[in-house]
DNA sequence: GCGAGTTTGTTCTCGCGGTCACAAACTCCG
DNA sequence: CGGAGTTTGTGACCGCGAGAACAAACTCGC
């Protein structure tokens, strides 16, 4: 497998489109765009794996490989071109046009995420806001409408979504992902802390903030054991400055 | 590292305090935990591996291998017991007291985080929040009164903070990671899409919410091309009828 | 008390992903 | 034009984690 030694003798364009991007190449893909983006506004032309690697917090290597699955878009001796490599990735993430995008539970996060200046800029467009609590519709968040739940289908159909953001309590988030589904939508981000089931084709992601935290209280937990412990060993300076 | 005189002989006795869980497993104890504490409050009082695996989302098997990492903590040909089992996670995880927290940057999403239940619901507790403007100094969100940036190295020693948020805009985050570093606070949870340079010793965890948005659309791209080459490849049945 | 049934804990195997190290390829300079 | 220096692309290796399968241990019914 891997390597485009695979047969297929389509000379036509270099890359060949059924190359399996491993997922832990896919997630790095936006960090490496974003450090791409920041390099370019700063009016470098071009870059290092090195450079590259630094900006994004990887490994040089790791960048090197990564990269390789999409191509060979350096050049040996030289380095990446920033505005031409950006756009090789942007083409493989899918981002050179627009993705509208629905945002459904406009409480305090489904506001932030509305007005989060992030998303726009980077290939996604808010194109509606639902809720189904009815004190919250009609008004205006982000320069948009909030408009009620039960218009889903009907604004997924006629804008072509096909990403759904979920921000509601845990407690509806399943109904919620049900009427996405039925309504066509075949990728979620799930911020609702709750484990969504989905038919299979459907893609969906978690952010969970409180688990987050969890593991850092993990590893702050045995930050704190293993200093008690080097305490216990004798000789360490006290805490109080 | 760490595990020092560990092997010791000591057999398949009591927990060894010194086991190494698996970063893999120790993101998923807080899913078995929120999954063990919604069966608890429906008056469940045990379960198999099987039933609070399908409510974790898991295989069965990697939830027990998950939980072997912990001790013994189940009955064969019984299951676990729902109360006993969220302790020793909670006990794991180390959130069976309160963590206190410091939210810095209380922008849209800031306040968003300071009003999220979700926090103090599983260990965790909002100390303060901080932000460097001018005007939103001194309002009230969340029911705390919004301090000063410049307040951070006080309120963290006063408070025995060693967890902080960032959800300050990407070129402000590494000055406060500086910062609360300097302050003494040893774990980061990071809004912003920034990649934040730490001394070692310091955890940092990342949320970024645009970057989720593109692995979703990555995976949108790809359906989309599989789609059109099935309608490519013809064979299939016609769409106008 | 004992066998049948059930469920945990663990062992084994396999594949993905991370890192190292090096050959290939390009530039620069004399 | 050729050699030295630089940087990419990739092959090899290794360790972690996922999943399947099985032995150990507990309960229940008779």
């Amino acid at each position: 497998m891997t390597a485009r030694s695979t047969n297929t003798g389509e000379g036509s364009g270099a890359q060949d489109p059924h190359r399996e991007i491993p997922e832990a190449t896919v997630a790095r893909l936006p960090v490496y765009l974003r450090a791409l983006t920041s390099l370019a506004e700063r009016n470098i032309a071009s870059c290092s794996s090195e450079e590259l690697a630094t900006a994004a917090g990887v490994n040089s290597a790791k960048l090197r490989k990564d990269l390789s699955y999409l191509g060979s878009y350096g050049t040996r001796g030289v380095g990446y071109d920033v505005d031409y490599l950006s756009y090789q990735i942007a083409r493989e993430i899918g981002v050179t046009h627009d993705w509208p995008v629905i945002i459904v539970g406009i409480g305090n996060l489904g506001q932030a995420l509305a007005n989060f200046s992030g998303f726009s800029s980077r290939g996604f467009r808010t194109v509606a806001l639902l809720d189904a609590a009815a004190p919250m519709q009609g008004r205006t968040v982000a320069g948009l409408e909030v408009r009620p739940f039960s218009d889903l289908a009907e604004i997924v159909a006629a804008e072509q979504v096909s990403i759904g953001v979920i921000s509601v309590p845990a407690t509806a988030a399943q109904d919620v992902a049900d009427a996405m589904v039925a309504a066509g939508i075949s990728s979620i981000l799930n911020f609702a802390p709750a484990v969504l089931n989905v038919p299979p084709g459907v893609d969906v992601r978690k952010v969970d903030l409180s688990i987050e935290l969890q593991i850092l209280a993990y590893h702050e937990s045995r930050k704190a054991a293993e200093a008690d412990e080097t305490v216990d060993n004798g000789s360490e300076e006290g805490i109080t400055a």
